[in-house]
RNA sequence: GCGCCUCUAGCUCAACGGCAGAGCAACGGACUCUUAAUCCGCAGGUUUCGGGUUCGAAUCCCGAGGGGCGCACCA
């Protein structure tokens, strides 16, 4: 052996690599010496006075160099710190927002100099002292005691550029929301949000209800389902793909307005507007129909967005601006379709002549499928995508609506509508059916698609045609995603960008 | 499912066939008004993993894995 690799040996010491285990390492040992002191790195408790906001919100205004003589104790977590030797600056996080420490030698308590030098970046730490404004007149706090509330092991994203990997961001979202304010931003929407909604069915009367999520059948729309396993019954089950079915027949129970917003499982593909996990409310009013519908889903929209955005103006992605302003046009969708295509469609048509227009368009179809699919293919290719602010576009075939009521004066379609933003649905309602003959008719009808191999094909659900023979009142009924409404007030693309913690592949083992 | 792109220090990014670098964070030091603080110093790497080509690979090729974006299905 030579001289040689006992030098690299002494320089391998673990102590002076600066790798994410000597960073971590780095902490521990702080943690240790703070417990040294006598000083308990994880205190049970710490009695707040005031959060940043609420000191921003008193203190707003006030010039420069100003000591209030007013004593605050806030606690967050340690997001910046800027040292002039023996005035040190900190930049304390809560949820409410950040607000500066000044701790100066001259002020501080001798236990808050010996947390201060062993404090890192992302520590949970309470201060209190006195609110004053800096010299260059923000406002701080003049610490006279510092207590670690929580030691962070882990070294925090750049500062500057936050956490950037989106593999990362949707993983540890806790890391994505403690470092990206924007992240932050784009879910305190959704939760103001999601509260608005909320308090409008509550002031018009809507009761929120909780239905399954494990079915023995899933069923309300069309759609693959999740399946898994019960013990206990020994029996297969479904994670529910809509609470419709469910929300109806508590209709019937007298019910008369309910709502649920409803986690729904679909075992599709995922991209930036699709998740196998998704959030919509859907409610249901006897007595209306689907103009009602249209009024509801309208006032809940704006709602959402003057609670969260406070904004009708909306700019989605880089360069899409949409306008909110109600009240928003309701057109028909033969007649949109007419002026797309240049000749009035029906789904009464030969279905020769409207797989000729489906052709002329490139709208590629399959041969079980009749006018009023083809139709609905048309829309969704072609129509879809030239809407940018709201429409809702009225009245869809029978064929793809199975729990549809048909309109009045053309048993072919049904008085159902969708709401659709930026080219895409945001909303989908109608009056429903009640008749529980017809309703049994259509269910064979997806039975016998089924049978052709659909797997989306909706499957026949005796409990619901028998709660529909109990009497079903005339309904209105509506559905409205969620995540996709908070995309569109947050203005992102990504439908991952607004769940929490969105599916991901397992993270491989290390 | 198919195609394209991507993976380099804890974080954000360079280097694109010729000694693996910077900023932030860390570590040591100076500094009582900074706020992406500044200054001096020091350190940090299995370039996702496994093969291959080459005198030489982060770089080129093949394969695996993670992620992203299109297309198809769906809301």
């Amino acid at each position: 052996m030579s001289k040689k690799p006992v030098d690299q040996e002494s320089q391998s010491d673990p102590d002076d690599l600066r790798t994410f285990e000597a960073l971590s390492a780095d902490r521990r040992k702080k943690r240790t010496v703070l417990e040294d002191h006598g000083i308990n790195p994880y205190p049970s408790r710490y009695d707040r006075t005031a959060t940043t906001g609420e000191l921003h919100g008193r203190f707003e205004g006030l010039e420069a160099d100003v000591f209030t003589g007013e004593n605050a104790r806030i606690a967050g977590r340690l997001i910046s710190i800027r040292g002039h030797g023996k005035l040190v600056f900190l930049t304390l996080q809560d949820h409410a927002g950040t607000i500066q420490l000044l701790v100066q030698e001259s002020k501080r308590s001798a236990n808050a100099a010996i947390v201060l030098d062993l404090l890192d970046l992302g520590d949970w730490i309470g201060a209190e002292g006195e609110v004053i404004t800096s010299r260059r007149g923000e406002l701080s706090l003049d610490v006279v005691e510092l207590t670690l509330l929580s030691k962070s092991l882990r070294p925090l994203p750049d500062k500057w550029h936050g956490l950037v990997e989106t593999d990362t961001r949707y993983r540890q979202r806790e890391v994505d929301l403690l470092a990206n304010p924007e992240s932050r931003r784009v879910f305190d929407i959704r939760f103001k949000a999601i509260a608005a909604l909320r308090a409008l069915m509550n002031q018009q009367n809507f009761i929120e209800v909780e239905t399954p999520i494990l079915q023995p059948q899933a069923g309300g729309a069309l759609a693959r389902p999740f399946f898994t396993h019960g013990n206990a019954l020994d029996i297969e089950l479904s994670l529910r793909i809509a609470p419709e079915l469910y929300l109806k027949r508590l209709v019937v129970g007298g019910y008369e307005r309910v709502f649920e917003i409803a986690r729904n499982f679909r075992n599709e593909g995922i991209d930036t507007r699709h998740s196998p996990e998704f959030t919509s409310l859907e409610a249901y009013s006897a007595f209306g129909d689907f103009n009602d519908g249209m009024d509801l889903v309208e006032g809940m929209v704006l709602a959402a967005a003057e609670a969260s955005i406070d904004s009708l103006e909306i700019t989605v992605g880089q360069d899409r601006p949409i306008n909110l302003a109600g009240p928003w046009p309701r057109r028909k969708l033969l007649d949109w379709i007419e002026e797309l295509v240049g000749q009035r469609l029906h789904p009464s048509d030969p279905v020769e002549n409207t797989r000729k227009v489906c052709d002329q368009f490139d709208v590629p179809y399959l041969p079980e499928w009749g006018s009023g699919k083809l139709i609905f293919e048309l829309y969704d290719t072609i129509l879809l995508s030239t809407i940018t602010d709201p429409v809702f576009v009225c009245g869809f075939p029978v064929e793809v609506s199975p729990l549809a009521r048909q309109s009045n004066d053309d048993p072919t379609m049904t008085d159902r509508f969708e709401l659709c933003i930026d080219a895409k649905e945001f909303a989908n309602g109608y009056s429903e059916l009640n008749i529980p003959e017809e309703q049994q008719e259509r269910f064979n009808t997806e039975a016998e698609s089924a049978k052709r191999g659909d797997a989306e094909a909706h499957p026949v659900d005796a409990a619901y045609i028998r709660a529909l023979e109990y009497g079903l009142p005339p309904t209105s009924g509506i559905g409205l995603g969620i995540d996709r409404l908070i995309m569109l007030l947050a203005g992102v693309d990504a439908i991952r960008d607004v769940i929490l913690f969105p599916m991901m592949r397992p993270e491989a083992p290390h």
